[in-house]
RNA sequence: GCGCCUGUAGCUCAGCUGGAUAGAGCAACGGACUUCUAAUCCGUAGGCCACAGGUUCGAGUCCUGUCAGGCGCGCCA
């Protein structure tokens, strides 16, 4: 929470002791406009409670509000309290506490002792990692450190799909062609693409190939020594390159316990499940009433499902990591699956069930590209990335051909503004995959926001060291209004936690870019008088910081250069 | 057929739990680099917030209905 809003709030309280702060807090919003002041609280919804009309309320309000440097002026418009802040006390409070602080800079303790267990990426093995599975991978990787930031331990779960009969289908694919790997694919996952695309190919005319599978997925269930192996070798191949583009994105995990990890679990949880099961087609399931279909726990051959393994999974973690929460970073398109395996743990009598949340994002589309595994029409999440950092090179060579290290700058950009193009608009979203959107790095883009970042650190570089500064010279219109936004950032981080929307934060920091780099078109800052270019440079240098902050809640990297 | 999600500028989207004149970016057009990074900034233009009712002092936001698109609806994950 930022300390002006909360001498806002506590002001108010003072004057107002029929609400609680809490109430508040939750009703204080910021005026559209920032003439009408920082903070605004509307005195509506209060009218019934007191018995007297919202306008009259709001200046009996106004003429009770405590003195306090802090306010500049508090005005009443219409029902509304309007509060200006004194923007140079402001900035003498806020910005050295910015600067000192620095990454804890807005963070919270209110998830002090707390887990979040976050489910994220979880792809499946033996296909490619591809542009399909960056959705949850970006945002659960951001939603986990906006978490931290609220003070809580993340548990970072990668619930990679290791297990099913698409590995009959590689092993199959394997033993009949694996000795043939084109040129370029040999022992990689492309080589494993390829087998998977051949063996559907074949089996079109070849039905056979099909139970040939099963009966090899069978044979992997049933610990057949060759099946086994040659299971682990591809789960091998495909971990070595997920971990490869985890790293090229900056992405981790606590936890990779797909879904083979849970196979001797699985017993347990269908022995607990046994008093709400019943038979029907053959298969076990457990009913949940009128308004949602059964869930399904084994099928009429016996083998378990997707589903048993995510009941048994939630089961585990709860009791492995005792969560605050359980957040599953998956889909929208599995909403009822999920509603389904909440509905069963609450028939298990598990309360903690209500800490279970699907965190739903909106589909990758791809316009008219019809793009499909099975015929190997992927487009790997590898070569996105690595096109992006090619471009973002070509910038570098145009725009800035003699800082140093350049291909990590090119890294950090490329990457970075594939990840944002992401984070950028509400998760439920559905996203056009479009190489221009992707590779536009102007306006709304993670470039744009690095950029400004890089020109705030390149003033820094230039000056010496700001130690005393006297703040209140920050009087022009574009510094009150950064110092304003700076202000609202614990709010924002608290916001984006609340709603798990990592866009909000990818918004705020559009909004403080462009609102420095109008600044920086407007004043100068280094070749003002002195007091002032210090006071100036303790701004950017809060900027900068707070951007570093929100880009890394992003799970962006902040370059010094660009 | 039933359920969930989405519908705001030509395009992509913001708009916090109802609040003050509906905001950005892209694309288009016109400007600003002998000076702190032009991956920037300024300006012009662009809107029956899908439609129709309702609730309210107040609705893009809530409720009902309609339309359009997406997704899902027991042996895939």
């Amino acid at each position: 929470m930022g300390i002006a809003k909360d001498i806002v709030a506590e002001s108010i309280y003072t004057a107002l002791p029929q609400l609680s702060l809490q109430e508040i807090d939750e009703l204080l919003e910021v005026p559209p406009n920032q003439d009408l002041g920082d903070y605004s609280f509307p005195c509506f919804t209060l009218a019934k409670k007191l018995k007297k009309s919202p306008v009259l309320i709001a200046s009996d309000l106004a003429e009770k509000m405590p003195e306090n440097k802090l306010f500049e002026k508090i005005d009443v418009v219409y029902g509304f309290v309007n509060f200006s802040l004194n923007k140079g006390y402001l900035a003498s409070k806020l910005l050295p506490k910015i600067i000192s602080e620095h990454k804890e800079y807005g963070k919270s303790a209110e998830g002090a002792g707390k887990t979040v267990v976050l489910d994220f990426s979880s792809p499946n093995i033996a296909k490619p990692f591809s542009v399909a599975h960056l959705r949850s991978t970006v945002i659960g990787h951001s939603l986990a450190r906006i978490w931290e930031h609220m003070g809580y331990k993340a548990e970072r779960v990668n619930h990679l799909g290791d297990w099913g009969t698409q590995f009959g289908k590689v092993i199959v694919a394997y033993k009949k062609w694996g000795d043939e790997p084109s040129e370029h694919s040999k022992g990689s996952i492309r080589h494993l693409l390829e087998l998977y695309v051949r063996f559907h190919k074949e089996a079109e005319d070849q039905p056979d190939l099909d139970d040939e599978a099963r009966l090899w997925f069978k044979k992997l269930e049933d610990g057949d020594k060759e099946a086994y192996s040659l299971w682990q070798q591809f789960r091998k191949t495909s971990l070595d390159n997920l971990r490869e583009v985890y790293e090229l994105m900056g992405v981790g995990f606590d936890h990779y316990t797909g879904e083979s990890f849970y196979n001797d679990l699985m017993p347990k949880a269908i022995e607990k499940l046994e008093p709400f099961m019943e038979v029907s087609e053959g298969a076990d399931i457990v009913s949940l009433g009128e308004d949602m279909p059964p869930f399904l726990v084994r099928k009429s051959d016996g083998a378990t499902l997707y589903g048993t393994r995510d009941l048994t999974a939630a089961i585990y973690r709860f009791e492995t990591f005792n969560f605050a929460k359980c957040l599953y970073v998956v889909g929208g398109e599995q909403a009822l699956h999920f509603k389904q395996v909440f509905a069963v743990l609450k028939k298990l009598g598990y309360d903690w069930a209500d800490s279970c949340e699907h965190v739903p994002f909106g589909l990758m589309r791809f316009g008219d590209m019809k793009l499909s595994t099975r015929q190997g029409n992927v487009i790997f999440l590898e070569d996105v990335l690595n096109k992006a950092i090619d471009l973002t090179k070509e910038i570098i060579e145009e725009k800035n051909p003699d800082i140093e290290n350049k291909d990590d700058v090119a890294r950090m950009v490329g990457v970075g503004a594939v990840i944002f193009n992401d984070l950028r608009n509400n998760r439920i979203k559905t996203i056009n995959f479009e190489w221009d959107d992707l590779l536009n790095f102007q306006g709304d883009t993670g470039p744009y926001i690095q950029y400004t970042h890089a020109r705030a650190c390149s003033l820094l570089s230039k000056a010496e060291e700001v130690t005393t500064v006297n703040l209140e010279l920050l009087q022009e219109v574009e510094e009150e209004v950064l110092v304003a936004e700076l202000e609202r950032f614990p709010d924002i981080v608290k916001q984006a936690a609340r709603a798990n929307e990592p866009s909000t934060i990818a918004r705020y920091l559009l909004s403080l870019a462009r609102d420095f780099n109008k600044f920086y078109q407007a004043h100068r800052i280094l070749d003002v008088e002195e007091e002032l270019k210090k006071a100036r440079l303790t701004l950017v240098d809060a900027i900068r910081k707070t951007i570093d902050t929100g880009l890394f809640l992003l799970g962006l990297e902040a370059p010094e250069k660009m």
